[in-house]
RNA sequence: GAGGGUGUAGCGAAGCUGGUUAUCGCGACGGCCUGUCACGCCGUAGAUCGCGGGUUCGAGUCCCGUCACUCUCGCCA
């Protein structure tokens, strides 16, 4: 029982269940039991009525209802269970806090909103597992109990009972056994995999989360690329009536990080980022200077002119704040005034100039120009935290739209100044591209990969590669990441040992579930997707998970548990 | 590991520079009401202001600590 309104001799129930909202009538003709009845009932009761659906009186028609033009007169009542005082009150959207919603989340999912989004997401997969059945792919289970593996997050641990300090561990992601579904002939294989990666909680990243894992034998980059355009055309069609563009954008990784700052641009705003060096050596700035010398890079956003947002120091400031954040030291502006000089800010270093700037920002009066000098990744990353943030405050952002581009060509190792070695940007399974195999070892950081992560408003979406399937190149980039043969074959020999029997070239890729959801649902936490999710402190607050277990549990699995140095 | 924000009744909020009995809406409880649909009207109860300490004649308000939640950086191929 979603809400009722007593009128003494008269008593209308909003009935709710999965489908929607139906009004009962109690009125006399349903005798003085059920009316008796009727007006001792509470919100989310649950009951059953007996009665005759019928048109309403015309001037008692609800327009705003979708069953508003029909009630049900009720001949019978029964309660089949009442319902204790209720934390919060369930509408379409709880205004309850997270933590409390999450507490009685039995509650919180009987709202439309909850209801709505849950029903989206089995669309949605429901839509995926069509589309891929129908194109030959089967749908094959791999165990969540498996060997731990080093492939980057940290793994979630099970000990083993028979196996005094034994561990299974549960999957990253199905990522090897894919592979090797690919060796042993599944030619097109998918799975929606739950993943399990034992890092802190984000509002767009849980402990647990659910791809759709992905396999295909004898294919190329654009293979892969092309069944996914397919496949999101098809199913944004089918669950949310959105068409999608045919073919995504492809930007390389370095087009994504020049010209947006992000390897996950948000391409529903164009504000790009251009190159200000060339330009800022013949200013007089030293900041600017400076930067360049020491092999650094400056960059210019143009911010356009806003009749509701004033560029006033307040908001330059808390554009500074955002790249700060990402390491930058300052945030140099100059604006451009009514006559479409420069002003402010550091325009005094490069008056003599003016002209070439304002051609190559193409910034027009009311304008402002945003810098930043440092170090080609502080500069991309901070300008573009600011690009984000303009787009925000501006309200640059077309909100309607699902906006979808390919990101390819990433370097395939990056640095580890810790730990002073390579490791893989992606994972270590991904294939160099061709030009590099031969000289891989000379200059690692240079080596780009046949790697593509798929982008949807910003958000990285899915990530994907063609694999190694060579055992030989594998070996070299386990030893590139520090992995010498001897310890690559205690770790991975069964992938190493699988390759050696005739493995086919194949590739793959993993669309995030929650993520896809969340943003055809316009929300921002995948919390709002998920049926049962965590908090971010890793909490369940609704079973109270994790838990202590009892000592004989600890026993049959030869733990003892190390006393807490804070307690 | 680090930073920002929040914490006042079951829920959501207000509470200005410290000053009577901490306010409002929803909900709950009791009553009235024959066409409502966020029904309406009358009434009642409900708060150690997250927790601990300090400053002060006096703290929801100021200071210190702490806990929880949340967003972000790190981390997460």
């Amino acid at each position: 029982m979603h809400r009722t309104r007593n009128h003494g001799g008269i008593q209308f129930i909003n009935l709710r269940d999965r489908y929607g909202i139906t009004q009962v009538v109690i009125s006399d003709t349903a005798g003085a039991e059920v009316q008796e009845l009727a007006a001792s009932l509470h919100n989310e009761y649950c009951i059953s009525v007996e009665g005759v659906v019928a048109g309403r009186p015309d001037e008692m028609v609800n327009s705003s209802m979708d069953t508003g033009e029909i009630e049900v007169e009720a001949s019978t009542l029964q309660i089949l269970s009442t319902c204790a005082p209720i934390p919060f009150q369930i509408d379409e959207e709880s205004d309850a806090k997270e933590d409390t919603r999450l507490k009685y989340r039995f509650l919180d999912l009987r709202s439309g909103g909850m209801q709505k989004r849950i029903k989206l997401r089995h669309d949605f997969i429901r839509a995926i597992r069509e589309f891929l059945s129908e194109r030959d792919f089967y749908e094959i289970e791999t165990p969540t109990l498996i060997k731990s593996t080093p492939e980057g997050a940290r793994d979630f641990l099970v000990p083993s009972r028979i196996y005094p300090g034994k561990f299974y561990a549960l999957p990253q992601s199905p990522q090897l056994l894919k592979q090797i579904l690919m060796v042993s002939g599944f030619d097109k294989y998918f799975q929606i995999a739950r993943c399990y990666r034992d890092e802190d909680a984000r509002g767009d990243r849980q402990l647990e989360f659910t791809q759709l894992d992905l396999e295909m034998s004898f294919v190329k980059r654009d293979d892969v690329l092309s069944l996914m355009e397919e496949l999101f055309h098809d199913v944004f069609r089918k669950t949310i009536g959105y068409e999608t563009e045919k073919t995504f954008l492809r930007l390389t990784w370095e087009e994504a990080m020049n010209t947006y700052g992000v390897d996950k641009p948000d391409l529903r705003y164009d504000l790009p980022l251009q190159d200000f060096s060339t330009l800022a050596l013949e200013g007089s700035f030293a900041t600017f200077t400076d930067a360049i010398e020491n092999g650094g890079t400056v960059k210019v956003i143009k911010a356009p002119a806003s009749e509701s947002v004033a560029f006033s120091r307040k908001f330059i400031t808390s554009l500074e704040e955002a790249a700060k954040v990402y390491k930058a030291k300052g945030l140099a502006w100059m604006k451009v005034n009514a006559e479409g000089h420069l002003e402010g800010g550091i325009s005094k270093f490069f008056s003599h100039i003016e002209e070439k700037i304002l051609g190559f920002t193409g910034a027009r009066p009311g304008d402002m120009l945003l810098f930043v000098a440092d170090s080609w990744r502080v500069t991309c990353a901070a300008l573009g935290a600011v690009r984000v943030k303009l787009a925000k405050d501006l309200s640059l952002i077309d909100t309607s739209r699902f906006a979808f581009c390919w990101i390819i060509d990433f370097p395939l190792f990056e640095y580890n100044e810790e730990e002073s070695h390579w490791e893989a940007a992606h994972h270590m399974f991904s294939m160099p591209q061709d030009q590099y195999i031969d000289t891989l070892e000379e200059d690692p950081g240079s080596v780009k990969g046949d790697l593509y992560d798929l982008v949807l408003n910003g958000n990285e979406v899915a990530s994907g590669s063609i694999r190694i399937h060579d055992v030989e190149l594998q070996k070299r980039i386990f030893r590139i990441c520090n992995f010498p043969d001897d310890v690559a074959e205690e770790r991975f020999g069964f992938l190493l040992n699988a390759f050696k029997y005739g493995a086919p070239p194949h590739g793959g890729i993993a669309p995030g579930i929650d993520r896809m959801v969340m943003i055809m649902a316009g929300e921002t936490s995948i919390k709002e997707v998920i049926a049962f999710p965590k908090n971010t402190a890793a909490v369940s607050p609704m079973d109270d998970s994790p838990s202590y277990v009892d000592q004989q549990q600890l026993d049959d699995l030869h733990l003892i548990i190390k006393k807490d140095e804070k307690a």
